[in-house]
DNA sequence: TCATATTTTCAGTAATTACTGAAAATATGA
DNA sequence: TCATATTTTCAGTAATTACTGAAAATATGA
């Protein structure tokens, strides 16, 4: 194979990885655009500009400032500088670890723990209730809050801990 | 409080939690309507029917059908027959460790599972090329693979275990 | 088999979310 | 300070997803 049909080969395998990523995102509930930034400064051997990720992925400057920070945000992505160089350069988080502890930490945030604060207000509500259907209600509630506020709780060291040290051991808990 | 009043307290908090669950359920990727319907099942004593659905969260029979085939598709409700009554029923799964297991089972197939064909594939495609830039695309799809093939059994095997058996020893090992 | 109850489907529309393109704001170096 | 590079914001629009209402399909009992 020449150097060129090699070339465009890689090229081509990181589009195939950047598009099906960005498929996957909608599944997941981010949006198309944002996962596909992602996959493309995942598989980018350089860090890239916001003009370079607007032209790889032909969107707009408000998409792609919009996405680059959000990402940002989340902690996937981060910006580095190049001296000499006034431009923001993004880079990829690479450590799946830390990956999985960002996604880790943003699900609880976006969904164990809004869920928590309403089982808890509604148990409480329905605490000072009478009647066989309140002490049923109540109940309900309760077990599920006490259920989610422990999902949250092992979310939480789950994402805190070390590689290392953790995974070995629950595998070979549920081996 | 009169036995009105009470019975009017009990339904707002039936209300206000069906309400902040549909809520949630925006965050959680899940359609507004369909988080609704589980909350309404979930605190309601009884089974409800298609019409009592409708009636309950103003919504249009087409709306509340494909719901509760998508819920009972999920087994995060099912149907059941009165005898007499032509009409089906519907009840939620209240066992909150099924309603979990359930859960783990549908985000590991619309979510890890295919992340881990998209990484497979792409790592693989990327394998038959040459070059130092191909190698480092190649190790680093391969890694991420891994490690989702990784969370992938271990979902697969928290979902499947028993709760007794399970959450005491994650949580021992995490303390 | 037929009349009726019940569920399912689906074309059209409403509601929501994502994106563009241009203007405003900010940062940098001279 | 000013000119220029760069980033951010946002009103308007496009794209996507959810919902309605009515019609079609199916199931039930007589």
């Amino acid at each position: 194979m020449s150097k060129d049909a090699s070339a465009r080969k890689l090229a081509e395998t990181r589009d195939l990885f950047i598009t099906q990523w960005g498929a996957l995102g909608t599944q997941w509930g981010i949006n198309r655009t944002m996962a596909m930034i992602h996959a493309l400064l995942l598989v980018s051997p350089e860090p890239l500009t916001t003009d370079e990720v607007m032209e790889r992925l032909a969107i707009s400057r408000g998409n792609a400032n919009t996405n680059l920070r959000d990402l940002t945000g989340w902690g996937l992505i981060r910006v580095v500088m190049r001296k000499g160089d006034r431009r923001d350069f993004y880079e990829a988080e690479k450590d799946v670890w830390r990956m999985f502890c960002i996604i880790a930490r943003e699900r609880k945030r976006r969904e164990t723990e809004p869920a928590l604060a309403i089982l808890r207000q509604c148990a409480e509500t329905s605490g000072d209730l009478a009647g066989a259907e309140a002490k049923e209600l109540h109940a309900r509630l309760t077990e599920l809050g006490e259920f989610v506020a422990l999902a949250n709780s092992v979310m939480d060291k789950v994402a805190a801990a070390e590689r290392s040290f953790i995974v070995p051991k629950i595998l070979k808990l549920l081996g």
